[in-house]
DNA sequence: AGTTATTTCAAACAGTCGTTTAAAAGTCAA
DNA sequence: TTGACTTTTAAACGACTGTTTGAAATAACT
């Protein structure tokens, strides 16, 4: 494999331009057909380099699909935790709502595009219920992170007799919504006749800051301030 | 295609046989890896009968699959509707916790076995992400008509003010957790290191009742009553 | 029984799959 | 320019894909 010149990873274009133009038409190819339905022929094609390339810059069609994630997938993710990451940790003892607030804009606007956006949430829902090896990647270094840190802030602020499993329910729903409303996309459309366009997305926000506060706060004594 | 004697659907068991089987089986496998990792050589030697088959009495792959979502997914889906309907049509002016709780339990309990209901949602989840022509039958025949009837039940209770976009928001956000509790297990039990038994299922349905009618309530004036 | 229609089957079809090969092209230092 | 290397390429590999074929088996009716 490639030895080249030296460690560098910007420096030589020459040399990557094949290899990131094969994963950035892996990952969309992969995000919109799912990894069966993609040949390497189709990746391969879209790339416009030969086939073999494939397996000379990544071993085999697994290994493609594993380091799309490795190399695109948790980065991006992690830009979208520290989003959520910074904000939050700027507040001197944020609010349930407060953390709310940021998690659903980063996670839901957040710092990406529309097209960026769905690839991502496309992949992840993907794997969430065909798990491969990539599974296990953004389990251990993005699902697991985010929700200790959720638990960590919210626990503070939550009734302290209550830290309990309960607290773990509504972290886990409050998850759920925000994927849901990201992976549901093309039912949401059909069942309600509705796009799901820029001011959608922003009344939607708005819903689930106070759904989930509200839900939440049903358990404890933290009642929104708003 | 089948001439045979009559229109009778459930008199002659042996012609049926392979068909059903067939569709057992198609179900099963579609369900646990996907339409296109699955070929047709695994569908009928698991059903263990010709491969022929499956064009003789589908014609084809995608309408054999197209099949099991016709014959099997929406009349059991009606099911877990109907224990829904049933249940909440006996009651005269029902609360939110009584539609929800009512709603929960039909389609997080549901009159169908784990292994079934294991099935179902794994091949809804995959339509929902992938959508196919089987997608449309599904929207049309059960989704909507779902939809529609929690709007109709919760547009009576809430403030009748508000009977806006809000309500829509409130009734996807409830879909959207039960979905998700249903469609994220591993992920659930891989985060939280917890196994979604029947102890944490019972659990389970108490939290996504309390959570969503609380989410709910934020928004009218229907405060619940336990 | 004989006749007809229905269902099953083994075998082969043409096409696509992921992967490998070995040679050609390109790159860069000495 | 030479020589050692990295990268790209066309062509082919065997295995597997969904589908078709035509004959054999089974069932149903006269």
């Amino acid at each position: 494999m490639s030895k080249k010149t030296s460690d560098a990873q910007n420096s030589d274009t020459t040399v990557k331009q094949t290899r990131e133009r094969l994963l950035e038409k892996a990952e969309m190819l992969f995000a919109q057909k799912g990894f069966h339905a993609i040949g390497v022929r189709d990746i391969t094609s879209a790339a416009r380099c030969n086939m073999a390339s494939v397996n000379y810059h990544f071993s085999n069609k697994m290994n493609l699909y594993l380091e799309v994630f490795r190399s695109r997938w948790i980065p991006r993710e992690r830009l979208m935790y520290e989003a959520f990451e910074t904000k939050v940790d700027s507040m001197t003892d944020p609010t349930p709502e407060q953390i709310i607030q940021a998690l659903a804009k980063a996670y839901l606007e957040g710092p990406l595009t529309d097209e960026e956006f769905g690839r991502h949430r496309q992949l992840i829902v993907r794997e969430l219920n065909n798990p491969t090896e990539a599974f296990e990647l953004v389990a251990d270094q993005t699902l697991r992170p985010l929700f200790k840190k959720l638990y960590g802030l919210l626990e503070n602020v939550a009734g302290d007799n209550l830290n309990d499993a309960n607290l773990s329910f509504d972290i886990m729903s409050i998850f759920g919504i925000i994927l849901y409303f990201n992976y549901s996309r093309p039912m949401i459309s059909r069942v309600t006749g509705k796009p799901y366009d820029a001011d959608f997305k922003a009344r939607l926000i708005e819903h689930v800051v106070r759904f989930s506060l509200y839900g939440m706060s049903s358990r404890s004594m933290c009642a929104p301030a708003s």
